[in-house]
RNA sequence: GGCCCAAUGGCUCAGUUGGUUAGAGCGCCGCCCUGUCACGGCGGAGGUCGUCGGUUCGAGUCCGAUUUGGGUCGCCA
């Protein structure tokens, strides 16, 4: 039966006992993580979100009434504890923080029973997903993932303290707002007072932020709820939480600075990690050539090389198509993979197929100087040659190369190289290779649509020495935009903003926006730049793919407490659902193909 | 929307080329135990193999569909 803690006030947290003075008396509540009974005496080990610590009971120190119900006790039993901290009567336990110490029970009170979790509450639990989801209050009693959780508390509060500290704002902005067709899908509320219309959640607080830039308020961040209705992968949520920051009378330096400054102190004070800075900065063009990434994880070399050139006049089919098409060929050094069996290459073929490659050729160099490959009798010897003095081919690795469009080969070989480095073991967690990505082009160009979208959005001020270009030849033109990559995780983006009236003009109509849709969008912006605006520019983070990259997490799931589903669904709350007949007519809402047990 | 992986007692898994009462560890229940901490000893309960359909004399095992979860491509201005 639960009892109540009446006259009882917890004194310290199980760890926090390591403070009290020996033979002190202190009281602890938590849970039961486990508990031992010998008969005449029973061990139990405490749990709270510090740690465990162990409790001793005894029937002639804590009376008949506790030591009966210290027999009781089970696991996850709720329980406070009052008692004397020793040091321990037996052997310490070498592997707990406590380990030295033991409170000796005077009195047990069991403040709530516990029925038998449906899963281990533990570290490293291998439980599948959806057991845990769906018992999400008792996943998070498990150790490692209140680490994550509390950990991610230390960075919010160590965000606002360094922002505060560099003259930042902490200001909020609306989360009920009008829906932008262009970019992710919205998430739609309906409006009661409003028949018919809809508000949407903001998938970034991007235009308030600028707002507030023209308002006067020159620095201002916040930890940002946001909301996008695209599919979800492993560091992605259908909501989520950005560090969004937006800096007035500020170029592109100034922005960077300061957020290295940031990440290095979260990671000098929350993980005891050095970050040299500067941090190493590559355009968006090196990035592309030397990794076939904008979010290369550089921890590791295999980068990718340009062969096009010296096979500009080979007569090899599949290159020579490629080359002719516009396209290029390129390749990655696999070092010491030679003797990689033709099995595992035909996996890599298949791999590489998802990704758009038509296939993948390759030449191992063996040990003793003989050539294997897919490829290399329909080159001329002095090709061969050039191409593994160009790779920088030694006996003993394995060439793997892709021939197509440029867009595709860099795809193939950036998701290759890190595939490859994954299965080779070269990924450590515990290294952190910061790195900005500059200078992405403005626009890209849509086949499908046969119009130009802003790679960023439309706001992205154009690189200076590129605007001429942007009526003749948008796709040259660079963006003033950088991303901040962690480890090949895009942690975070920004820009800097255009606040030229002539410039923002010549943006809507390259993206064939006409004013009048300009106007009906965004309208409440354009006005507000004709009052005075400051150049200005920012950047967000995803807050929860940096705590996951932090605390080595693969999936950001594990550090955000009530993570949603591949489908979007909440398995713990059931959402979503369906909703009163009642509650959709106020709204003024009829479905138009009803889902089974809808109106329930 | 596409592709790939998984689904067997409460949990994590094993189940050989389809063949008698489906196994293990942990957990759970009962009894015993005063220094355990992966406590120990003795005894016990518990699953028809995600679902539906098919092939077969016979299906956890093969085939098809489907559901759920995971990964990924598309998507994510």
């Amino acid at each position: 039966m639960a009892e109540s803690m009446r006259g009882l006030k917890r004194s310290h947290r199980c760890k926090e006992v390591l403070q009290a003075q020996l033979g002190s008396e202190v009281c602890v509540m938590g849970w039961v993580q486990k508990a031992r009974n010998k008969g005449g005496l029973i061990f139990v080990d405490l749990r709270d979100r510090s740690g465990l610590l162990q409790v001793i009971f005894e029937e002639d120190k804590c009376g008949s009434e506790s030591f009966a119900k210290a027999e009781k006790l089970r696991a996850e039993f709720c329980i406070a504890v009052k008692g004397q901290i020793e040091k321990r009567g037996g052997a310490a336990n070498e592997s707990l923080a406590t380990g030295n110490i033991e409170v000796i029970a005077k009195e047990l009170r069991i403040l709530s029973e516990a029925e038998t979790p449906p899963f281990p509450i533990e570290e490293n639990s291998k439980t599948k997903e959806e057991l845990r989801l769906k018992y999400r209050y008792l996943d998070l009693r498990r150790p490692d993932i209140q680490r994550n959780i509390m950990l991610r508390s230390q960075v919010a509060t160590l965000t606002r303290t360094f922002l505060a500290e560099n003259g930042f704002l902490e200001i909020e902005t609306p989360t009920l707002i009008k829906s932008s067709p262009e970019g992710a899908r919205d998430y739609l509320v309906p409006s009661r007072v409003h028949p018919g219309s809809f508000y949407a959640l903001p998938q970034s607080p991007q235009l308030f932020k600028q707002l507030l830039m023209c308002s006067g308020y020159d620095r201002y961040f916040q930890l940002a709820r946001c909301y996008r209705d695209e599919d979800l992968r492993a560091d992605r949520q259908p909501e989520f939480t950005q560090i969004d920051m937006e800096l007035s009378f500020v170029d592109v330096e100034d922005v960077l600075e300061v957020n290295e400054r940031l990440m290095q102190r979260l990671f000098k004070d929350i993980l005891q990690v050095d970050i040299p800075l500067p941090m190493p900065r590559m355009t968006w063009q090196e990035a592309m050539d030397r990794y076939g990434s904008d979010k290369p994880d550089i921890r590791f070399d295999m980068e990718l090389k340009d062969l096009s050139g010296l096979l500009a006049n080979t007569e090899f089919a599949v290159f020579r198509s490629a080359l002719v098409e516009g396209g290029s060929v390129r390749a990655i050094n696999v070092k010491g993979q030679a003797a990689m069996p033709r099995k595992k290459i035909d996996a890599l073929t298949a791999f590489a197929k998802d990704y758009g490659a038509k296939g993948l050729a390759y030449l191992a160099l063996e040990e003793d100087g003989s050539i294997k490959s897919s490829f290399a009798k329909f080159l001329k010897e002095e090709e061969v040659q050039a191409i593994i003095t160009a790779m920088g081919a030694e006996a003993g690795d394995l060439l793997l190369f892709a021939a197509d469009k440029t867009k595709v080969v860099w795809a193939v070989l950036g998701a290759l190289r890190l595939h490859l480095a994954e299965n080779l073991g070269l990924l450590r967690k515990d290294e952190f290779k910061f790195l900005w990505i500059t200078e992405f082009p403005l626009f890209e160009y849509s086949e499908e649509d046969g119009r130009y979208y802003a790679v960023h959005h439309p706001f992205t001020s154009p690189m200076d020495e590129d605007y001429a270009y942007i009526e003749s030849d948008p796709a040259r033109v660079r963006a003033k935009a950088y991303d901040i990559v962690l480890n090949g995780t895009e942690l975070g983006g920004g820009s800097v903003r255009i606040h030229q009236h002539e410039v923002q003009s010549k943006m809507f109509e390259v993206l064939g926006l006409s004013k009048e849709v300009a106007q009906e969008r965004f309208g409440y912006l354009l006005e507000a730049f004709k009052y005075g605006v400051p150049p200005h520019a920012g950047l967000a983070y995803g807050l929860d793919r940096v705590v996951m990259l932090m605390v080595g997490a693969d999936s950001i799931r594990d550090v955000i407490a009530f993570p949603k589903v591949k489908d979007a669904s909440d398995l713990m709350i059931n959402a979503p659902d369906t909703v009163d007949r009642e509650q959709l007519e106020e709204l003024y809402i009829s479905l138009v193909k009803p889902a089974q047990g809808e109106g329930k």
